[in-house]
DNA sequence: TATTGTTATGTTACCGCTCACATGAGCGGT
DNA sequence: ACCGCTCATGTGAGCGGTAACATAACAATA
């Protein structure tokens, strides 16, 4: 705390007024005569005094300060989110406390941090399943707002920012089937993502319209890993199922389908089509360049901290549910059938 | 701040003590019997007391917090960077305020709101030049300690962890030298970034150590994108001057000039050698996977939040500069000359 | 038994700010 | 000239901890 012992009382003795005034000339209150303002002003810079956000915290109860929590700050769709979030915040007044949480049992400590340093509000990227809801539960009781950013809860307890998952997998999935292709293989998240359901179903929705049977045996689990999408494709390959498409849930999935893919002589997109999901920054420069529904990540991030100071500053808000549009970037990992 | 009105002196009235008595119970001083040690996290259990991180910052004077500024947080070096400081500054009771600055502009206002939040201590990702470097100046005299990430100060004013570019840069081209290549290209960041130079420094030493000319007209100077990549690939095609290898400062140029140089018809590496530098997490993904030389990121903001913590609360701690080794991975993108 | 030391616990002030309320000057209406 | 109003400014308490010192109880020593 070194920087500026210099406080509100020193100020107020060399203004020749009392710590009161100095203290509404810093919060710019209106009663305030200009020349006693410029007066304090003058000793402000003059001693070089420095507000003091914790005592502030302590004497206003809040402390403009957001939690966020987030399975971790390198993958590109949780970061872009926290710039997002940080960018919006920032720019009134807030700042973002954040904490990665690879798995769930990190949640907690984390939390408990995050309570102890008395955030106004959390932001929670991806909440994974009930059970991180749960964590939360006694807060939202408590009265500590919380905004779920990329996946939505199932009731109405706490605000959400999410895209259109069932939107992004069916405009995908439709995609594909304009381009003819009939037999259309599908990589998923984890399992007990929300967002790898809703895709899922969107995914079903897109190929039962068209009265296309689906096969199970083409719906694959990954892990959102590169990895994860080639161990899918040999998944598919080992059954006796073919297939001329495959829509994977993300752009990481996408770029290791068509490594395996390329590994067992298939060419992408003559002989396969690959469509990606998130559009993550170098989507463009990968051989061939990745289609992709793209994900306004950083709208999600401000949005959400948007949300989230809505309701700390107004305690009766209620919760609200945001839903984003996906659009599809066509590059050329897909082709028509047989082109 | 909903969550607990409890306080201490709640506490203490239930546990029948006094409120110092259960300051030392959660500060785990050893003068407490431990029939009253007992007792009184008894009543903390029971009241669901939480100590406030904010109240204790304003009594002790220091807030157990870092800010950190980047230039952005979702490029990967940056987001690895951060990671690592947080995850070694939470294991150490400290949190860190990130806070994006793009622009230079963008720092003295971020700083300012860090500071009015008396942060106990600053990390500095890729602090450009000597301006950012000047914003920070004042505070350092007046004992708030510094740390740079990825780049070393001119002086021994402030710590830093950075690795050893032009060691990095020399590994690049040696490797590139082994394959027999004699002419040699190279794409390099911004002329006010350290790291540009000093990789270039690497570069010409390990071709003036093999008595190759170094062409001036193979150097181009990029802006870490991927299309200045390509950009510069341009550049050197309409020289006159022939290269059968590219050093391309970071992978994203790196994948930009491969990118360039197929729709050229040049084929890499059979025609023409890449190699990048920081190992992005899809690096072996690209066609053809990338050989790179890579940079420890997380480490860097371990090492750098480890710096801090000890100059922290070490006031008369020393600077210290720590430079990481770089690690040569080596991929199919690079490939002998005529091979 | 008186004296000194040790140890557990209590008391009070203070960190730097904001809030609620008090005060007093200036001014118009009667 | 008196009242009452408005408005700028001041006063004191309190936010929830910690620090420094005070105190009381008990054991050890002379």
């Amino acid at each position: 705390m070194s920087p500026s012992r210099v406080t509100i009382r020193d100020v107020a003795a060399l203004a020749g007024v009392s710590h009161q005034t100095v203290s509404r000339v810093i919060n710019n209150s209106e009663r305030v005569t200009p020349s006693t303002r410029k007066r304090v002003e003058g000793a402000i810079k003059e001693l070089g005094y420095r507000p003091n956000a914790i005592a502030r915290s302590m004497a206003k109860g809040h402390t403009y300060t957001l939690g966020c929590i987030s399975p971790n700050l390198t993958n590109y769709i949780f970061s872009s989110m926290i710039e997002g979030a940080q960018t919006e915040a920032r720019s009134q007044g807030f700042f973002i406390l954040t904490g990665s949480a690879p798995s769930i049992d990190e949640v907690p400590p984390l939390l408990d941090e995050m309570l102890d340093r008395r955030v106004d509000g959390l932001l929670v990227l991806n909440p994974r399943d009930d059970n991180r809801y749960r964590y939360l539960l006694p807060l939202i009781e408590e009265g500590i707002p919380v905004v779920y950013l990329k996946n939505s809860p199932k009731g109405e307890l706490v605000s959400s920012v999410c895209s259109d998952d069932q939107g992004g997998g069916y405009q995908a999935t439709q995609y594909l089937l304009e381009l003819k292709h009939t037999s259309i293989a599908t990589i998923t998240g984890p399992e007990n993502e929300e967002c790898t359901q809703d895709r899922l179903v969107g995914y079903r929705q897109a190929l039962s319209e068209t009265g296309i049977k689906q096969e199970e045996i083409l719906i694959a689990r990954g892990d959102w890993t590169a990895e994860s999408g080639g161990q899918a494709i040999q998944q598919f390959l080992a059954s006796e199922k073919s297939f001329s498409a495959v829509f994977a849930q993300n752009d990481q999935m996408a770029v290791g389908a068509i490594h395996a893919l390329r590994n067992v002589g298939l060419r992408v997109p003559q002989d396969v089509s690959v469509i990606g999901y998130d559009d993550i920054p170098l989507a463009s420069y990968f051989d061939p360049p990745l289609t992709t529904v793209r994900q306004p990540m950083d709208e999600f991030g401000r949005h959400g901290a948007q949300l989230l100071i809505d309701a700390v500053q107004n305690p009766k808000h209620k919760t609200k549910q945001v839903c984003l549009n996906t659009q599809i970037i066509k590059r050329k990992s897909c082709a028509p059938l047989n082109a």
